[in-house]
DNA sequence: TTGAAAGCGTTACCAT
DNA sequence: ATGGTAACGCTTTCAA
């Protein structure tokens, strides 16, 4: 079986393969039995097009490059295939990649898609510091770029959660069940970040019913735990002594209030009976099978995927950089919450 | 910025293209100074080979289609690593599709990576009759193909775990603690399919301590307990009035193995102090987070791409269909199995 | 050691 | 309504 083209199509048909590739684009200048003919040949050789000729002849490609630092959890997988949908949607080729072993050639994903002409990128960030490199690769080959899920720098367009309504609404939550006393949860962290300090920040001036510019300087500042890797019972341990009143707790992250949840129960407490706890992100698969069932803070990611797209097919048609969306944070109300004991 | 192509690079330097495109990819007859030459003006000019003209020329793409039908749950994640990086330290570009929306063309996956020439295609199934389609239309481009996770045809390669013995060593974990009468937990299912049946028959075979031809002829067979969407609650008390004697299940899947869980635990029952539960498949993320963290059957996922890829490549560089591999299934000792009440 | 010419399959532009 | 020609950026083959 030759390879069919378009050429080989005009040739049985006696036909130029200009007039081939019209008929095939649904040219207007085309009689519609030629075009009945040509499709009908297509159809029986199996003609496929040559994306790679389309793309050499018509000088741009249709590859939008998305790279995902990760596929896990049940964010990634959702955003993935929300993203996927309305790509193609658009009629583009969406071009997965994620950061492959370091040090290897191949592995320089952001490379691939540059290679690939991607006509714009978009990107999960995890940490603004770990793909500042990317972010700069990007940029240099003036790609747009829209990011997800971190706010990192003014003048690149990205989405993301508001962590700082979002914590601010755990606490409300905690609070209508009668808390009082409530601490929050996070990670240990060796350089300041924006995302934990959104957090925090939302944390402190919900609790103190007003805006407090330094947090460093409310009191309420020694309410935050930040558990350091494999220390985490010790340090709940020790947080729960020295902060007896703590009724309940917000945290940054879903896995990081299942590890809280984990500690409570190994000193012997019971949640939500003990303890209350509202988590963050909403990415725990099978979270109604866990005991207790998370109530947790969750935005739409279906939605911020298909905005991402959105924000980047602005940049692709027109220049200029669109402003940064934020994604409404709201609560899901499940079974780790209750009144105070 | 002018677009750099390998005749701009040769423009600059005084140097035909075709001696920019030789000393680009190394060829023997350039001088070294030359090479060097050529080497630094790109970098300069920020050149990126492109990959469409290449594979154009070169008459065959680097792409290797991989199609999910998925992206969720641990199995899932952790295969698409895997086959990315095995995929990209063989030189090739691994093209990942989804199941996009139906009916409009641009969802047909596999389609696009029959356009994209893909020089062999990786997919995963979850049900044969579902993706029966996709796989004529493959086999029918003559693309070298490797199905991963259930067995289909003879006919066309494919990797999957030893569901068989995964429930013959499930079994006879429940037996090492003790347990003598023990139920299995599935799927309702319409149509038989050689996934259940293959299951059952282990189930049946370890109990029955030998191989029994038929399964249905076994006394046995009315322990399976096939779950019904909507009605397990209701299922399970049925069947632990009629089977008293039971004090320990094998589940078809760890997702199933969690609703056991939940509805015994709604029926008053603790795991594993009541009942022990044995899953299967290791697909959840934060099982350890579980209550009892599931014990289940798992098998080398990293691996299994690996192979996958390995089988892809064998069918591309040679004729032929390698015969299926069997990925075997080991224990994962968690907390949900302990001796018998 | 370097380069010229042809060709990969398609589209854009201009002619017939 | 149909076709010729050039061009896209690269590799292969052959010539200087």
């Amino acid at each position: 079986m030759a390879k069919v083209t378009q050429a080989e199509i005009g040739r049985r048909l006696g036909l130029a393969q200009i007039t081939v590739s019209k008929a095939l684009r649904g040219d207007a200048d085309i009689s519609e039995k030629t075009r009945q003919r040509v499709l009908a040949m297509a159809e029986e050789l199996g003609y496929v097009a040559n994306p790679f000729a389309r793309t050499l002849a018509e000088g741009g490609s249709p590859i939008i490059g998305v790279y995902l630092h990760t596929f896990r959890g049940k964010y990634h997988s959702t955003l993935v295939e929300s993203l996927e949908r309305s790509i193609r949607r658009r009629g583009y080729i969406p071009l997965l990649t994620a950061p492959g072993d370091a040090g290897s050639d191949n592995a320089d994903a952001i490379g691939l898609l540059l290679k690939y002409r991607a006509r714009g990128v978009l990107m999960t960030v995890r940490n603004a510091l770990w793909h500042q490199a990317s972010i700069a690769q990007i940029r240099k080959a003036h790609v747009p770029l829209v990011l997800m899920g971190r706010f990192v720098e003014t003048d690149v367009c990205s989405i993301y959660a508001d962590d700082y309504n979002g914590l601010k609404l755990a606490v409300d939550h905690l609070r209508r069940f009668g808390h009082r006393h409530i601490g929050l949860a996070g990670l240990a962290y060796d350089i300041p970040n924006l995302v934990a300090h959104s957090k925090e920040q939302g944390f402190i001036d919900a609790l103190a019913g007003k805006h407090v510019p330094d947090l460093h300087d409310s009191p309420l500042a020694s309410r935050i735990l930040r558990f350091r890797d494999g220390r985490e019972l010790d340090q709940l341990r020790q947080y729960l002594l020295t902060h007896p009143d703590i009724t309940a707790f917000a945290c940054f992250g879903d896995s990081i209030a299942l590890e809280l949840i984990r500690c409570l129960k190994q000193l012997g407490h019971e949640v939500p009976r003990d303890y209350s706890v509202v988590g963050h992100g909403d990415d725990i698969e099978y979270v109604d099978y866990m005991t207790p069932p998370l109530t947790t803070m969750s935005h739409n990611v279906e939605q911020s995927g298909e905005l991402a797209v959105d924000l980047l097919f602005q940049q692709i048609n027109g220049p200029g950089v669109p402003p940064h969306q934020i994604m409404k944070n709201h609560l899901v109300e499940r079974l780790s919450v209750a009144p105070p004991r």
